[in-house]
DNA sequence: CAGGAAAGATGCGTGCACGCAAGTTTGCGT
DNA sequence: ACGCAAACTTGCGTGCACGCATCTTTCCTG
């Protein structure tokens, strides 16, 4: 299908988004968030300001999107990793927590960083939105093809439970002045991501169940 | 409860609110959206450019706000006013549809204009969010306050399920030049509703089942 | 391999969002 | 009725997002 190889010119795209998203985060972390503007993070990239905005529609986004980078695939494959014999709820729920678990070393200074600042908080929160047209594609793939509708609502309330999950992980975050302590705010991240797509479950049964009739 | 009289301060806030909402709505007719500043906004409706984003954090929200005003209490309000003796959700189904549906005459005219410029009718779209939260109130009460968290996360799945209704319903949107033709894009506005909102279902049943046993 | 078309990079100009620090109005207790 | 405190408005300054026109690079086709 989409088997041509990449092409010099989509490698030299991507690998100025990667150089944008490294250089918005190094800076991010050395200086602080709000002492970094576009035209650093041009800079450092070696492009031009009016560049940057080529690739990314905020500040916020370069700098959140080397957190998140490529989760929207991965999750859609670790759900497309799962075999038929799993419910597809499971088989969702698992591939979400799976992946929203395995936060490099890296994630984790960054994750202190943005949940301090509430723009690159909504930036992240924001991101969650993107893993519905991937997810959508993976479970239509289940569902025959005559939910395709359905699934592209199953899949944007999970982006949504998982954004709730996300939320109300982050939320009794006060204090960190400079160094920032190493403390997980609420309940461990994928208890909270179990609990809010739990009612999603019966939703997902209802539809696997019409399909295999 | 909250029945301290509005007192003059917050009226005043209502009535600037309106003003703006109103001269947004009313210059971005005229004109045309993309010749209405923020600058002309302001003045029609006599107070500062910095104090129109006191208010409103895009030029788009006030114009699109104009429309959707306060759509998410009356959501809310008509699936509170739906009785323990329908599914919820029907019960939410019907509510959202009701709400819908009900776009007075100025709304028509005026979706013309926000379905043409994709900034507008992305800020339309993103009113959808704002229903979250009331919603989540009046499901949390029907489900026994154990499910809170259930509750928020089906409002959400809802919020989502509306937005993707309204997405394909503005899908096929291409031509209107000045005066518009009044084509109604895909299906009926309150068949993608439903059909959108059914998936659901399942997840609602499951979720009152719990509580009423 | 030549040459043109398509995609991308860049500079410039405009309008916008928002923090900050006054100035002004409203509300309330005495 | 007075006056203070909190809420709101406004002007200013900064950085930002993005349309448009132009120049450069990559790609494809004959």
């Amino acid at each position: 299908m989409t088997a041509t190889p990449p092409g010099l010119r989509e490698r030299k795209k991507q690998a100025t988004r990667e150089a944008l998203r490294e250089a918005a985060l190094r800076l991010a972390v050395e200086r602080g968030p709000d002492r970094v503007r576009v035209e650093d993070i041009a800079e450092a990239a070696g492009v031009s300001p009016r560049t940057y905005n080529n690739y990314f529609a905020s500040r916020e986004q370069a700098i959140v999107s080397a957190v998140t980078a490529d989760r929207e695939a991965r999750i859609a494959a670790a759900v497309a990793a799962r075999t038929a014999d799993v419910r597809l709820a499971d088989a969702v729920t698992e591939a979400v927590v799976e992946q929203y678990t395995n936060t490099g070393e890296r994630a984790h200074e960054a994750l202190l960083l943005i949940t301090t600042r509430p723009a690159l908080r909504d930036a992240f929160l924001d991101t969650t939105a993107g893993i519905e047209p991937p997810l959508a594609a993976v479970i239509a793939e289940r569902l025959d093809d005559t939910g395709a509708h359905t699934a592209r609502v199953l899949a944007a309330s999970v982006a949504a439970a998982v954004r709730i999950a996300l939320e109300t992980w982050l939320r009794p975050t006060g204090d960190a002045d400079t160094a920032g302590t190493l403390v997980v705010p609420s309940g461990p991240l994928p208890d909270q991501l179990r609990t809010a797509l739990a009612p999603l479950a019966p939703a997902f049964d209802a539809a696997e169940q019409r399909t295999q009739t």
